[in-house]
DNA sequence: TGAATAGTGTCTGTGAGACAATATTAT
DNA sequence: ATAATATTGTCTCACAGACACTATTCA
C-alpha cells in the first residue's frame, strides 16, 4: 500500500469506487388528528388519530400503499431529502420533524440494497389548505395489543388496510422489542414495522413532552387537547387530572368558544415561556 | 416509459445504476465503567464512566482518535455490521446494541458521501478477558454543561481529548437540540456529535429501564450500583431513596463482600422476572 | 478505637387516580 | 327541561427528597 504523506495527497487518489454501493431514501410518516362532524347537534367533532398514505403507480410494490419518500441525492443531507418530500407532500414548511430509526434489512427492497431512513412529521390538518396530492390519502389509524402481538388497521372510508407485527422483547433489561410483520398484503417494503414504531414514538413522546402541539391550531379548547391525547393513546383520560398536568403548559385566552348544545369552553393556547 | 405487466418482469430490466449511489458505515459508541483501585485500604475502587475509542493509523483523519465502526457490506443487515466490529474489537457476542441515530451530513467524510449509523453497545468490563487491540484505548469521560454547550474531556492516562459542542432547542415543544461541532481537534469524523448523543441516549435510559444491568457483573453490591447510576448521570444520589428505587430490580444472595475496612455488604443479582 | 461504608427509619411535600359536584349552553 | 360538555373540589395513596440514625468491619 502506497505511504500518503498528508490527506490531501492521500484525497486526491481516493478511488470511492472500490467498495460496492448503496441507495438511500427517506420515509416519512406524517401524523394527524382529524376531525369528523356529528349528526347530533349536541355532540363534538369526533377526532381520529391519522396517517397519510400514498398509492404506488410503478413496480415495485406498484397498487400497494407506501408512506411518502425518496431517494435521497447524492449531495443532499438527509433530513433536508425529508424536508423536500414533506413540502411536496403537503406544501408546508416549518413542520415537526424527527429521524425515527434506520431500515437496513439487504431484502427490504427487492431492486437493490435500499437503506431506508425513517422520520416522523406531525402537522395540523387546519392548515392544509390545498387539496393533497391525487394518489395520497388520509387513513385513520387504530391499534390494538396483546402481549406478542401488535394489529393495525388503517382505513380511509374507501378501503381498509390491516396487517399484524409480532413482538418480541429484546432483552430483560429494556422495553426494545423486535417487531416482524406476520400479517400485511396492502402497504409496500417494511412500511408496517416504520409505522408501528411512528406510533410508538409518538405515544412515548406524548407522555414526556410537549410535542402534542405541533398537531394543534393555535387556539383549541381543553376538551379538544384531551380528545387528541385519547385518540392517540388510545384510552380516555381522567378530566381533573388531564386539567392538572396540562395547565402549566397552556394559557387562559379570552376567547370561547360557542354554537355547541352545551356548556361553551374556553379557548387556550400552547404557553410560550419566552415571553 | 415501457409498460410493464408484472412486477417480475420489472425487476428483471430494473437498472440500479442510475440512482448515483453512497457507502454506510456502522459506528459503535462501546460505553463502560471501570474500576480504580484507591491507595487507601478502606477506600472503595473509584468508578469511571468509559468509552472505547481507536486510534487511526490510516487517512482519513489519520492519527486521530475516532469510535470503532466500518462499512456495511452490500448484502449485510446493518445492525450485522454493528455486531462483527463489536466483536473484532471485544471478542465477546451476546452485548447490548442499540441504535442511535443516523448522520448524513454530506460533507461528514471528505472521500466521499458516506452515511454513519451509529450504535450504543454496554459491556461489563470484567468479561473482557483478553487484551484489546494495540490501537485502541478507554478513555474515562468527563462532562459538564451549560445552557448552550456541552464540554466534553477524554482521557487514557497518556492522552487528553476535549471537545466543545453547541447546542440549540430545535422548537419548544420538546427536548430536542441540534448539536454542532464547535471545538475538536483530535477526534475524527463527526464522532463528537455522535459521543454527546449516545451520552445523552444512555443517561435517559438510566432512569426509565434497567439498561445499568448490562453494565454489571452477575453479583454487585448496592454501593457499586449506585456508583455506576452516580458515575455515568454525574451526581450524587442519596441512598435510601436509590435503594427504594431499585429495590423491586435486584435480589438479595447469600454471599457477602468483605474485605474492606468498614462494614461489609451483600451481594446482590439482577431479578429475573420469569423466574 | 476510628475511618469508611452499609443499611434503615421517618417526616414532608408533591402529584396522580378516583369520584363527586356544580356550571352553562342550544334546542 | 334536558342532553351534553365544561370546570372545580377533595380525599387518598404512592413515592421521591431530605436528613438522622444505627451497624459492622479491619488496621
Amino acid at each position: 500500500m502506497k505511504e500518503y504523506q498528508s490527506e490531501e495527497e492521500f484525497l486526491k487518489d481516493y478511488d470511492s469506487s472500490i467498495f460496492e454501493k448503496l441507495s438511500l431514501t427517506a420515509d416519512i410518516i406524517i401524523f394527524s388528528v382529524s376531525d369528523e362532524t356529528q349528526n347530533n347537534y349536541r355532540k363534538l367533532n369526533k377526532k381520529h388519530f391519522s396517517v397519510l398514505l400514498v398509492k404506488r403507480d410503478n413496480y415495485p410494490f406498484k397498487d400497494k400503499w407506501c408512506l411518502p419518500g425518496g431517494f435521497v441525492g447524492i449531495e443532499e443531507d438527509i433530513e433536508d431529502a425529508a424536508k423536500r418530500i414533506l413540502y411536496n407532500e403537503t406544501n408546508l414548511h416549518d413542520i415537526y420533524l424527527e429521524q425515527l430509526y434506520t431500515f437496513g434489512n439487504p431484502k427490504r427492497d427487492p431492486r437493490m440494497r435500499v437503506i431506508s431512513t425513517s422520520y416522523m412529521a406531525l402537522i395540523d390538518k387546519n392548515k392544509l389548505n390545498e387539496q393533497i396530492t391525487p394518489n395520497a390519502s388520509w387513513f385513520h389509524i387504530m391499534t390494538t395489543e396483546d402481549k406478542e402481538s401488535i394489529f393495525v388497521t388503517l382505513e380511509n372510508g374507501k378501503e381498509e388496510i390491516k396487517f399484524k407485527i409480532g413482538k418480541t422483547l429484546k432483552e430483560k433489561t429494556t422495553d426494545r422489542y423486535k417487531y416482524e410483520i406476520l400479517e400485511n398484503d396492502k402497504l409496500a417494503f417494511d412500511h408496517p414495522l416504520v409505522i408501528v414504531s411512528g406510533i410508538s414514538r409518538l405515544k412515548n413522546k406524548l407522555e414526556y413532552t410537549d410535542i402534542v402541539f405541533n398537531m394543534m391550531p393555535e387556539y383549541f379548547t381543553l376538551g379538544e387537547l384531551q380528545q387528541v391525547y385519547e385518540v392517540i393513546l388510545g384510552k380516555k383520560l381522567l378530566d381533573p387530572a388531564f386539567r392538572r398536568i396540562i395547565a402549566s403548559k397552556v394559557e387562559k385566552t379570552d376567547k370561547m368558544q360557542t354554537g355547541g348544545g352545551h356548556r361553551p369552553s374556553v379557548l387556550f393556547k400552547y404557553k410560550n415561556h419566552d415571553e
